[in-house]
DNA sequence: TTTATACTGTACTAAACAGTATAGAAGGAG
DNA sequence: CTCCTTCTATACTGTTTAGTACAGTATAAA
């Protein structure tokens, strides 16, 4: 009989994606060891702690994967290049909106009060980098705060959509216009 | 011993909001019998579809609201007036953020399946009125297209942020900026 | 006052659930 | 080879689940 052998790295991203297409409550163990094709023993191997440090470590690797593809970039490199490069990774990384945010997805229910640091912190830190980039790309603070927010806010809205409509081009559509909206803010800005 | 007798139109909104709080998955016929503080004959009695049911005529109820209260206004009443009308009813309707929308909750996971039609029906309506109404008020047919979208996409992900980060202002701020770039969206074609 | 209807409460079943225990397989170190 | 560690598979526990059955209660009409 074949014995796949998986290492933690590699369970993560796999049960992450039952997670994010049934939420935290529709994943049950059982569906979990279904979609991955792991078994009860090697999931409980990898996490004593069950579905709660599953998902807890699920949301710490995500955070991860932002901080270095996303929010890293928008501290550290010139602004409008890691701007441009956020818009090219965010798309890629919910497939066009074929994929949802599972931290936004748990932040609507009570799994909320479960994880609530790691979701604050996830959102706060995105908006946070966004807006330091901007006031360094020459936009004023207030409109790099208000304008950041909408930016964030608006693609977990565009996700909610285009997975409601079943409409894959809503979401390109979506970065697209915030992206001209922020261009424009540091346009503007910038110019005084 | 009292026995406190209800009627279907009583039990929707009751159980509505617990699906709300808890999700499709997480809310159990247990959790639902706890919190409504109806048994399960009376809940089978008034659903004998179960959840199932529940949660479709639960859909059915959001969409009259919304229809009564926000689309028919949009199609029928001065435009600016009902886009006003509907700032202040979303508002109201999402308690300044502090509760969410289901039919965008459902959206995002694999109860999506199940209530295809309905939460499609949903938000295509929504986006379609207002841009109807935009389009009457002065709007062109594009700028309307696209902001009517932007303003539905904007108003679930400000539901999604003011419950992430615990901020209350958040949704209302959302709003706010939302009105804002409708007003002047209007402004600019009707001035031309 | 009888009788039908509408609603409630509870006891029940079978399946699914989270989690545990444990035996065993693979692979490396000695 | 043996021994140890890491990972896998499965059988088992008690609990919770959705859903059913049915007896019981209030109300209103006849």
């Amino acid at each position: 009989m074949t014995r796949t052998v998986f290492e933690k790295a590699d369970v993560i991203p796999l049960v992450a994606e039952v997670f994010r297409e049934l939420g935290y409550e529709g994943a049950s163990m059982s569906k979990i060891t279904a979609r991955t094709r792991l078994s009860k023993g090697s999931l409980y191997h990898f996490f004593p702690g069950g579905k709660e440090e599953m998902a807890s470590e699920i949301l710490a690797h995500i955070e991860n994967w932002f901080i270095r593809n996303i929010y890293e970039p928008l501290e550290r490199d010139d602004p409008l290049k890691a701007i441009h490069n956020m818009w090219r990774e965010v798309d890629a990384y919910f497939r066009s909106g074929q994929r949802i945010c599972l931290v936004g997805a748990f932040a609507l229910d009570e799994t909320r009060d479960r994880f609530a640091s790691g979701i604050r912190q996830y959102f706060r830190r995105w908006i946070d980098a966004l807006c330091a980039a901007l006031v360094r790309a020459g936009a004023s603070t207030d409109a790099a705060a208000v304008i950041s927010e909408e930016t964030v806010g608006g693609i977990q809205g565009g996700l909610i959509l285009s997975r409601a409509l079943h409409d894959e081009t809503l979401f390109e559509r979506t970065l697209a216009g915030l992206a001209e909206r922020v261009t424009k803010c540091v346009r503007e800005d910038a110019g005084r």
